[in-house]
RNA sequence: GGCGUGUUGGUCAAUCGGUUAAGACGCCUCCCUUUCACGGAGGAAUGACGGGUUCGAUUCCCGUACAUGCUACCA
């Protein structure tokens, strides 16, 4: 049988790391197995639907070079892919296990359940929930006659239909990263499968569309183990049991400091992003940052996020996204969530940034460059990257630390160059100056070798001169060797800059 | 509260009964660099607790603690 995953999202807002997470996990497993990758859009619930986030969750999947096979806009064999355009597929499953005494209709009014859970609350051993004791007191087809149900519907009075649990059976599953995990169905509530108004919940709808379109493995966050139970006895009593897909439940991704799922708030807190690119919420228009504003590559995003919770048992931590592919394996995934690190993501951005040949890397800076108003020439740039890569961790980095490659820079450590200001610095200054309009040969080299003639002729320690020439070239206290930006940015500029200094 | 899941340095983590308990990030020291990084060499730092099983437990089992997830007509 051919594998087939899918990345089963709900449209309301930007997309979480986790998610993007689990998206790899999914890409990788399909193409190591010669599989497909589906995206599946979930919107059932209406009242959260958030315009432009089923788009923006594409874009992001195609910033990070995890496309999907089949999906909504690309079509497939199994259209539509968009939960809410398959509405009309659901209501017959729900039907088909009332008729067969596993569900039953439920007319109860939200008032009504939310009075049931008060008294319940009030007895410390109840359960608070619609179950196998409460149901038997609440409005529903299995407390009224059949003439009474049938009243009611054809009344048109709004009805759910819930599934119904057994009582004390054990529900047992497999998990590929867990291994058995079982649940007693008493405790597991009569969770609704088809809402009011026609939409099927998550429950449902997530059986029968990864049986109507053939998924073999279904992995998805730890946060639904709990409502696994649920779902292995639809695929049960619709009679599916043997195309069931295999479980994975991925381990959560923590906040770094204190405990718990790391959330938008967490990174707006600690000054890092949590989505993968940025979002913009279409009611309030807040911004929050994503990874790929923030100067992240996708390739080293991507990298740092497959290990997180997993490894190949080697210590290698860099992997190109094929070499995932051959050695990534879901055996191999931690059973607890990882606490975020924004210091290692960054070393993941660095050394790429590293790895990347000068030419790729030129494009990649290019639009944080011109986010300043400058737009470099493009052989310039090139050697200015890799002049200047080495200590760039992110890709703003390029124009904080090459900025005045393309410009005169503004002198912000002025007092390194004032406060030890003497007539002999002055006279030297001016006369290499001069000195440098006439140089034979513009090479750093032969830079540096005027420069020491003339420290050696104005009898001065070229430690005094050096960080005030750097000053004058650069404008603070970072940047590559002095002379190397000398030969970069040219005879006239250099004299430009010591001269102008030395004016002022 | 109930149920589920988890727990190796500050963080990510290797180990599939026997190791001086890897490696990486971060941190500290030194070297390199007449800037700052990069790089190099060192260093500090780990099996939650209590019981078993075993010749021997980080590893297997049971408790406890702690953490976390879920307990919606949200996903």
């Amino acid at each position: 049988m051919k594998v087939r995953v899918r990345f089963a999202p709900s449209p309301t807002g930007g997309l979480h790391l986790g998610g993007v997470r689990t998206v790899l996990y999914n890409y990788l497993f399909a193409r190591a197995n010669g599989g497909d990758f589906v995206l599946r859009i979930e919107d059932t619930d209406q009242s959260r639907y958030v315009a432009g986030a089923e788009q923006y969750i594409m874009d992001c999947l195609a910033w990070c070079g995890l496309q999907p096979d089949e999906s909504p806009v690309k079509g497939g064999p199994f259209v539509p892919y968009r939960q809410s355009e398959r509405k009309s597929m659901y209501l017959q499953y729900a039907q088909q296990l009332v008729a067969a005494g596993k569900a039953y209709y439920a007319f109860d009014t939200p008032e009504e359940i939310e009075q049931m859970r008060k008294e319940h609350r009030k007895d410390e051993h109840s359960h608070a929930q619609y179950d196998s004791v409460t149901r038997l007191v609440m409005r529903n087809s299995l407390t009224l006659t059949a003439a009474e149900t049938e009243q009611l519907i054809a009344n048109g009075t709004p009805y759910v239909i819930r599934i119904k649990m057994p009582e004390h059976t054990t529900i047992t599953l497999t998990d590929m990263i867990r291994g058995e995990v079982s649940f007693d169905s008493s405790l597991v509530d009569d969770k609704v499968l088809l809402k009011a108004d026609g939409m099927p919940t998550y429950h449902l709808a997530v059986v029968v569309d990864d049986y109507l379109m053939q998924i073999t493995h279904a992995f998805r966050g730890e946060e639904w183990l709990p409502s696994a139970p649920v779902h292995v006895l639809l695929w049960e009593y619709l009679g599916w049991k043997e195309k069931m897909p295999l479980w994975a439940h991925l381990p959560l991704i923590l906040k770094p400091d204190g405990n718990g799922k790391l959330s938008k708030r967490d990174g707006d807190r600690l000054g890092f992003p949590v989505f993968a690119m940025n979002w913009t919420d279409p009611k309030t228009n807040e911004v929050t940052k994503g990874f790929r504003e923030m100067g992240f590559m996708p390739q080293a995003f991507v990298n740092m996020l497959a290990m997180l919770g997993w490894n190949d048992g080697t210590g290698q931590e860099l992997f190109s996204l094929e070499e995932l592919v051959s050695k990534f394996s879901i055996e191999r995934v931690h059973k607890g969530g990882a606490k975020f690190d924004f210091e290692k993501a960054k070393w993941f951005n660095h050394q790429y940034i590293q790895h990347t040949d000068d030419a790729t890397l030129a494009k990649l800076a290019r639009p944080f460059i011109e986010a300043n108003g400058v737009s470099p020439d493009e052989e310039l740039l090139i050697k200015v990257v890799g002049l200047i890569k080495d200590r760039c961790t992110l890709l703003p980095d390029f124009w904080a630390q090459g900025h005045f490659f393309f410009a005169t820079p503004e002198i912000t450590e002025k007092a390194v160059i004032t406060e030890k200001w003497n007539e002999q610095k002055q006279t030297f200054f001016t006369g290499w100056a001069d000195a440098l309009a006439t140089l034979a040969t513009w090479t750093a080299e032969d830079i540096e070798a005027s420069f020491n003639d003339h420290v050696a002729q104005a009898g001065i320690k070229k430690g005094e001169v050096m960080l005030p020439c750097r000053i004058m070239l650069v404008g603070g206290k970072y940047g590559p060797g002095v002379f190397a930006i000398a030969k970069l940015i040219g005879m006239e500029e250099t004299v430009k800059r010591i001269k102008g200094a030395i004016g002022s």
